[in-house]
RNA sequence: GGUCCCGUGGUAGAGUGGCUAUACAGAGCUCUGCAAAAGCUCGUACAUCGGUUCAAAUCCGGUCGGGACCUCCA
């Protein structure tokens, strides 16, 4: 099917054609694994991850997904320096190379972000790479020699810079973002460190060394400037190196069109000399929390083990933000979560209900429009991604079609599409209902209810269903047995 | 100061000129000893003021309110 995505290059719609459809190449900006992510951080990788998964099972492509993993800028040599209050036991124990605790400070993070996205149901294996920026520092160096030998970067004080005037002679910068080079408002933060630029507008390539930072040997025209990567450098030479420019879609946060995006795709014409770092640019808006905006001081800034420690199921969580729309800002309630926990049961409920109807239908009548399930919510999820869109078509449809209205055959062939539908939103379970395990106690008082109910005697039934619920226990009479549900 | 976005029913959230979004919650009915579950049915919403139009939640303008970004925050 033709999948359709937004761009922020062109702030619309367009139709995706692939430079090569065997091969889909998407960037996605990961992590700086300097913390635990929060939430906010997760729904931008779903977001991510709903992308590749329609391109692969809407659209029928391979896709090559690459996701970045910054392991080093200001907050992680500050969290890995010696000393470091944020220095946890398990990272291990810190030693006189900087360089060596940056690494060990960064992994314990980068495995609990792995952790993390994978709990939330987004599979390792559908990563091609996951590079870690102090893995390619030769090919940022390279990158920056190139940009300075282009005339677009200049040297100071030890550190390299990106000249924005020169690069705006040749090139549009400012095609992600509407930027008034000429008029950066004062007062707003300017880059904390005191390095010196010729222009305001001109960003890092290479910080030099600082005493006590890690540093690598970088040296131009025969002069050392040990020092680190910048912020933006990582990811023009990461996604040159891992998918070639260029590639087809570069995704982030709506946060990173500027600077970052903006100064990769800079980076990568002046140095690589393309047009285009990549052909579609998608940003995922951002996620606030019962209508505020997350932060620590209001005291709503949450990750996703603080939800999961509430008992919340991350398949609920994963549903409830990929059920939302991408480009839409995210109001993430406790009651919105509730509503997606019994949103998903009723799916869920519906599957079982038709895997049982498979085994027993008495229906022989086949439905035709059985067959639109597949056209109508895939037509949704191709058209940018729209999965609330997809959602109503889906529940418009099992309105439509109750499980027992259904032949064993049209059963099987919803069923099928369901399991297709899956591979993308992937929080539902084909395998058989699962049993539920009843202590001994409640079934003997069902037993008891039972009997009582067979006797007639409504008033020692009623009793004995009310000790049930005491026990955290609902009982369902049925014509010939009855059921029981943990409560 | 600049650039841009948004205000829809109890809640969340689609819809960009005329046709039931959808979900959760809620109400009624059927079923049931009573329930539960299930099935059926239902709500008549679109910040505000004015304009365009046969017709506006949808287009235009004003007002009010909220929000994002403007050099390392996803």
């Amino acid at each position: 099917m033709q999948i359709r995505l937004y761009t922020t290059m062109d702030r619309d719609v367009r139709e995706f054609h692939p430079i090569d459809p065997n091969d889909v190449r998407i960037y996605s900006c990961g992590p700086t694994v300097y913390d635990v992510a929060h939430i906010g951080n997760m729904r931008s990788f779903l977001s991510m991850d709903l992308l590749q998964r329609v391109l692969r099972t809407v659209g029928g492509y391979k896709v090559r997904w690459v996701m970045n993993i910054t392991d080093i800028d200001d907050k992680t040599i500050d969290g890995s320096r010696v000393g470091s209050a944020r220095w946890l036991p398990a990272m291990g124990t810190q030693t006189g190379d900087v360089r060596e605790n940056l690494r060990a400070f960064t992994t314990y993070y980068e495995d609990v972000f792995r952790q993390d996205i994978t709990t939330l149901g987004i599979q390792p294996s559908d990563f091609y790479a996951m590079p870690r920026a102090t893995d390619f520092i030769a090919p940022m160096m390279d990158l920056i020699k190139d940009i300075v030998a282009a005339g677009f970067g200049y040297v100071s004080d030890g550190s390299v810079y990106f000249n924005v005037n020169a690069y705006r002679k040749h090139y549009t910068y400012g095609r992600l973002f509407t930027i008034d080079v000429e008029h950066f408002r004062e007062g707003v933060r300017i880059d904390a460190d005191e390095y010196d630029r010729e222009s305001v507008s001109d960003f890092v390539l290479w910080k030099g060394r600082k005493e006590g930072e890690p540093s690598w040997d970088l040296e131009i025209d025969g002069v050392p400037l040990p020092g680190r990567p910048g912020w933006h450098i990582e990811c023009s030479a990461m996604s040159k190196e891992l998918l070639g420019l260029p590639f087809d879609i570069h995704t982030g946060g709506v946060d990173l069109r500027f600077p970052h995006h903006e100064d990769e795709i800079a980076q990568c014409c002046a140095g690589y000399h393309v047009q285009e770092q990549a052909n579609y640019w998608m940003h995922n808006e951002f996620l606030e929390i019962e209508g505020k905006k997350m932060s620590k001081s209001l005291g709503n800034f949450f990750t996703l083990r603080d939800l999961l420690d509430r008992e919340y199921d991350p398949l609920d969580i994963r549903f409830a933000m990929i059920g939302s729309h991408y480009r839409a800002l995210f109001n993430f309630t406790i009651d919105g979560l509730a509503a997606s926990v019994k949103a998903r049961e009723r799916v869920q409920d519906y599957i079982y209900d038709l895997a049982d109807v498979m085994a027993a239908s008495v229906i022989t009548e086949h439905r035709p429009s059985v067959h639109s399930l597949r056209t109508s919510v895939f037509a949704e999820l191709a058209d940018d991604l729209h999965t609330p869109k997809a959602l109503a078509a889906l529940f418009s449809f099992m309105n439509d079609h109750k499980a027992v209205t259904l032949s064993a055959s049209d059963a099987e062939i919803v069923l099928g599409v369901l399991q297709e539908l899956n591979n993308v939103f992937a929080v539902w379970s084909f395998g058989p209902r699962p049993a539920v395990v009843v202590p001994d106690d409640v079934t003997t008082l069902a037993e008891q209810r039972w009997a009582a109910r067979a006797e007639k005697n409504w008033a020692e039934s009623d009793r004995l269903r009310d000790a049930i619920n005491a026990l955290g226990w609902s009982m369902m009479d049925g014509k010939t047995s009855y059921t029981l549900e943990k409560l």
